[in-house]
DNA sequence: ATATTTACTTGATATAGATCATAGTAATTT
DNA sequence: AAATTACTATGATCTATATCAAGTAAATAT
């Protein structure tokens, strides 16, 4: 389990389900990081209304499949997500992790349908915004707008940088640079940006920056050789930032 | 030059500089794909007041560069534009190709400073919207808003197949699903979706969809000895778009 | 018009990282 | 607690595509 399943009221039983989840907006952890921001008391109250929270999703458990009606944007709220998207023949691509705070569902809003396939990593919750809701609740809350607009370009963004990650750098500068984004997440979530849990495989993080799981495998054995960093199983702890940060490219 | 220059009154002096581009928005051969699609007449006249139109930039020139202040996005108006960012030693990655219609920018609402480096593939001509004014009107225009929505979506749902296609596309699947998207772009724009002219270079296509040029070359040979398109220099042909489809992946 | 630069093509060779193979380890199910 | 399954590590080998090399064609400058 990730240190983000601490982010909202920690979850001890998994069975638990469809108990403690309401928490509103202005009593939930997550607010600084959330949509809300900067929204008015009435306005927050308004949005909380129309707010799904969900129970639990195990590993694995799909928030929603490609090609399906898009209904909803989502948010989640505790542990981790990543979306897939795949050729033909079944040849699949990691595009992206999220974590709480981060929206998911953004590229759907053009079309009828989802884009991607969006499954949890880990035991996870997360937060349902019906768009239908959302898109008459925005005509009379601009700041509501703004956000949504600006979160779908911090997202552009993000993935520009993966397109020359993939397209450009060498194995080691990959992941070096998958690490030191993964820090970034950590520390704006207020936890340690040099010790975390990665909640996601060796298959998935290989399959996001574009290598093979043996590539992957061997990259860290030479990082912790080299005293970049030190892990056990999923536990990380970056030794050496500044080496990083040059490695990255 | 390529086809698109003829989208907008052609300009057949590449120096009759700041002349006829005063084109008000409701006159312009791009309205059915630009922006102001559904805004009531009131609302087009203001935003065709906040509009500023460019003279026509040359081959290279810059829009804007990556990490300079943000201020305006940028709509192409006739020709074609490509962003770029690059690696601290200089590796490049082009991370889109823009054309008639489309918003250049988006990535950068949510920061202070444009996240990319954008500049002409050939003489063309843009409508420059200052975010500032834009965001302003758009608290009274929930129309206006959406549409901003709803295109830097598909901008994101784009890029998130360029990821699919960067990480998992063999280098012939790369080209075949490159030639059918500059196919559909044509189509879309009302020109032959078989028969046109690429406005980029063979380095750029290659640096695109990450290959080197000598690949892009023998691709385009083998393309043409299969029977799949024929081409001379910029000019290209799809002869059998089924078959290009296939090997898309 | 001619020179010079830049873009493109094709062949020969090299290599980063994939794939294959095997074994160990951790997680999950029975 | 044993058994099954999924994940991880590491060595050996292979291959798709990059890089290097050299020539041709096109564009731009003189």
């Amino acid at each position: 389990m990730s240190l983000f399943n601490n982010l909202t009221p920690p979850f001890k039983d998994p069975e638990n389900i469809g108990q403690k989840h309401q928490v509103i907006c202005q009593e939930c952890s997550l607010y600084g990081l959330c949509l809300p921001l900067g929204l008015h008391h009435n306005d927050l109250e308004k949005l909380d209304k129309i707010i799904k929270r969900s129970h639990i999703y195990k590993r694995g458990q799909f928030l929603f499949r490609i090609n399906s009606n898009f209904r909803s944007l989502f948010i989640v709220r505790s542990g981790s997500f990543k979306t897939t998207i795949s050729t033909n023949d079944g040849r699949e691509q990691v595009t992206g992790f999220y974590f709480p705070g981060d929206f998911i569902g953004l590229d759907a809003i053009s079309q009828q349908f989802y884009q991607s396939n969006a499954n949890a990593l880990e035991s996870s919750t997360f937060c349902e915004l019906p768009y239908d809701q959302l898109k008459e609740m925005g005509k009379n809350m601009p700041q509501l707008q703004l956000q949504l607009l600006s979160r779908i370009s911090k997202e552009l963004s993000r993935d520009k940088k993966l397109l020359l990650l993939l397209g450009k750098k060498h194995a080691d500068e990959k992941l070096a640079t998958y690490l030191l984004s993964m820090s970034t997440n950590f520390r704006k979530r207020g936890f340690s940006s040099t010790d975390f849990q990665l909640s996601m495989s060796r298959g998935d993080i290989a399959n996001y920056i574009g290598l093979a799981v043996e590539t992957i495998s061997r990259l860290f054995s030479l990082f912790q050789k080299d005293g970049l960093i030190s892990m056990k199983g999923k536990s990380i702890s970056l030794k050496n930032i500044e080496k990083l940060k040059i490695l990255c490219g």
